[in-house]
DNA sequence: CGCTCTATTGATAAACCTCAAATACAGTGG
DNA sequence: CCACTGTATTTGAGGTTTATCAATAGAGCG
């Protein structure tokens, strides 16, 4: 592949800091694949065999279970990895990876990813790195949903989207992902009419605006302050 | 260190499989630390500086949130290792560790772990497995209390425990883990009088018993299938 | 302009938590 | 071995949060 495609790589928390002939053996060995509309890119329980890098669009990862109830495990944007674990020999895709955003991922198999690592060991150590930040980051979530009411849940939500993906405005932040309220009701454990609920009443209190699937935050502070609120 | 401190390395997670003087290396570098009574090894939030590798006894992982509700992340039992973000820069202990059964660990600090994994790329690759197997735990943990009710919570996760620390008796199997009430609240997100309730229910149904703490599960088949069932 | 998917909102019910009080239990020191 | 003390557990009553159901309204898409 071409020196685009180093650059890019070289700006990733995977291979960053690598030598040069580590950059270009890893771009040699992606493949590329588009990703349009609401196309399934890999299905909960499928032998996981590609590990993904993101360039563009998003996805959201989602599990269910056995009465059909979605959760959302994690939403990936440009330049993220997602399907770590096809590095791991049997395993399978423990999540769905939806599109909910067009964009195109770059590809790796297990073999050759286990390779690189191999051959770089600083990849691995850089893959271990971005998954301890996945497991505090779901660490801390389940806490939230193991202790917090709902609201405050929805709330803590929002300000980590407006940290991740938050946009400034004129108006007010706008998180960049398309969320439906279903979406934010299987990120936060609760249902979509309860999300309703709360989520007019913020827009009642001028916090917020919906257009579209995507939030405005008129008022970051008040839902900030809210969410880290502990009374 | 001695040939027995290598060969008990040899058969952890991590370093199974390495060439001999890897181990040899891992063996030199490790301190040892007696753990004793209700002892905190470690704290939320202070800098996390050494990854452990439990020898005997039995920690618990457990993360407080602003108001002080505790939430157990996870048990770790002899032969496992904790604090594998210690290897990240600059990170802090995201739980608190507990010894709930007196032993000892083997420890490393964090600049001779990254050394490790750098000699040794297959050091990296096992801890990135380990790693990815707690995801998936605490993933599908997560996806149990966004969606399943309490008793299931409960019954699922002493299925769990069942698995992963059964122990066969005449009567039935002993999950060898010390548990209260409240831990295992704590645990599947719930109060200990809402755990004491279920607990209770399934005593008079004879499918458990608890004695000092210790679970003891006279009808494991019931209780599986309870925690199975999708109705 | 109709069709479908999404969102809102009220009414009701269920699950679960909180509080209070009583009981059981384990560990300790005599 | 026993009494004592603090901790853990049980259980009832009552309240709160949140889910469920139903009906309506709205938004985007062809």
């Amino acid at each position: 592949m071409n020196a685009t495609e180093r650059n890019f790589l070289e700006n990733t928390d995977l291979f960053t800091g690598l030598p040069e002939n580590a950059l270009a053996d890893a771009a040699n060995c992606a493949k590329c694949r588009k990703l349009g509309g609401r196309q399934i890119l890999f299905h909960q329980g499928d032998p996981a065999e590609h590990i993904f890098l993101l360039r563009a669009g998003r996805l959201k990862l989602v599990q269910y279970n056995e009465s059909g109830d979605e959760v959302i495990i994690r939403y990936i944007g440009p330049n993220e990895f997602t399907a770590m674990v096809s590095v791991l020999e049997n395993a399978v895709y423990p999540v769905t990876a939806e599109v909910i955003q067009s964009g195109e991922a770059l590809f790796w198999d297990r073999n050759t990813m286990r390779r690189l690592m191999r051959d770089y060991p600083g990849i691995a150590v850089h893959a271990l790195e971005m998954v301890l930040k996945q497991l505090g980051e779901i660490q801390e979530r389940f806490k939230e949903v193991s202790t917090e009411i709902v609201e405050k849940r929805i709330a803590r939500t929002l300000a980590r989207f407006i940290r991740h993906s938050g946009i400034k405005t004129a108006e007010g932040i706008l998180i960049d992902i398309p969320m439906s309220r279903k979406d934010l009701a299987d990120f936060t454990g609760t249902t979509f009419y309860t999300v309703s609920r709360v989520m007019s009443s913020w827009e009642r209190s001028q916090w917020i605006r919906t257009e579209n699937r995507k939030i405005l935050v008129l008022n970051p502070h008040a839902l900030i302050s809210f969410a880290e609120d502990f009374a």
